[in-house]
DNA sequence: ACAATATCCCAGTGCGGAGACGGGGTTTTG
DNA sequence: CAAAACCCCGTCTCCGCACTGGGATATTGT
């Protein structure tokens, strides 16, 4: 029904957990993939999306990773899953061959539908999630206990 | 993002169709994929699942076809949606093996958004889209003007 | 009774895309 | 200069969706 990819989920989870995280030093694709169960390989991919779409800005070399590329209150999450959707194309054939109750019915119905989605996801930023995170009590930095367990 | 499957729009143009043109006798599947270039073989899967999820009635034998099961106002365009999902399964494990952002942050985000489109999605009745239809000016029963071309 | 017609039922096939893998290239730090 | 990270691109493998096929069952008309 709705349909989010797990690479969009990947993004979402990314994303925030940078936003989240948040220290002077980027944060590395490898401490995301240690928080989630994910092949780093694809990853990577997925980070790629979001630096290209202007959402992330990733930094090379020892000591580089990945940090937000704009403030937290400016990055909705529409933002990312368009961003991670893109690539996924549509031949521009959308679904139906399309008899007339198709085209004057259906199709309105669902576009509408769809415009009220994206709008609600646009409406919440990666800020609003940070709150809510720090408001649900998620432990922040689980990698700096981790640190010092010998 | 939204994503309906061709089986569901299918599904739902089937639905309006027989609504739409209603007559004393039921409406057959050849009739339907006349209006949509659909393999009528194919249809015949979809119409089942109606069937089946008492949205539509099968009569058997010549002069045979399918009419609603019940009238247009107890039939939400969710309903049909379910219908046609129904048998397009899922594991159970839904996308993302999930970091604690995910589950506690992302998760009921895209519940409650999913919630809210089937409900709206319930509250849209076929007698709705009749009426649309109606004051839209699609014609109808574009196959009796053809039973007398010749 | 029998043939024709249409729905029912239970599969099997093929293509395309998402997820995942791997080989390298480029930038930065020490 | 070597190590550590990000960057980039081609390829492979499953799996779901759309589609097809062979019959079984019910109903109508003659």
């Amino acid at each position: 029904m709705l349909k989010l990819s797990r690479k969009t989920l990947l993004a979402l989870e990314a994303v925030i957990d940078i936003a989240f995280n948040a220290r002077p030093e980027p944060v590395q694709a490898k401490e995301i993939t240690a928080r989630q169960g994910v092949p780093q390989r694809y990853l990577e991919q997925v980070m790629q999306q979001l630096v290209r779409a202007g959402i992330l800005k990733g930094v090379r070399g020892p000591r580089g990773g990945y940090r937000l590329a704009k403030e937290r209150r400016r990055i909705s999450v529409g933002d990312i899953v368009r961003a991670a959707e893109t690539g996924e194309e549509e031949n521009g054939e959308d679904g139906a061959p399309r008899s007339e109750l198709g085209v004057r019915i259906i199709n309105p119905i669902i576009q509408s539908l769809q415009g009220e989605i994206i709008s609600k996801l646009d409406s919440i930023t990666v800020e609003d999630l940070c709150r809510q995170a720090r408001a649900s009590g998620v432990h922040a930095g689980e990698r700096t206990s981790a640190d010092f367990t010998i």
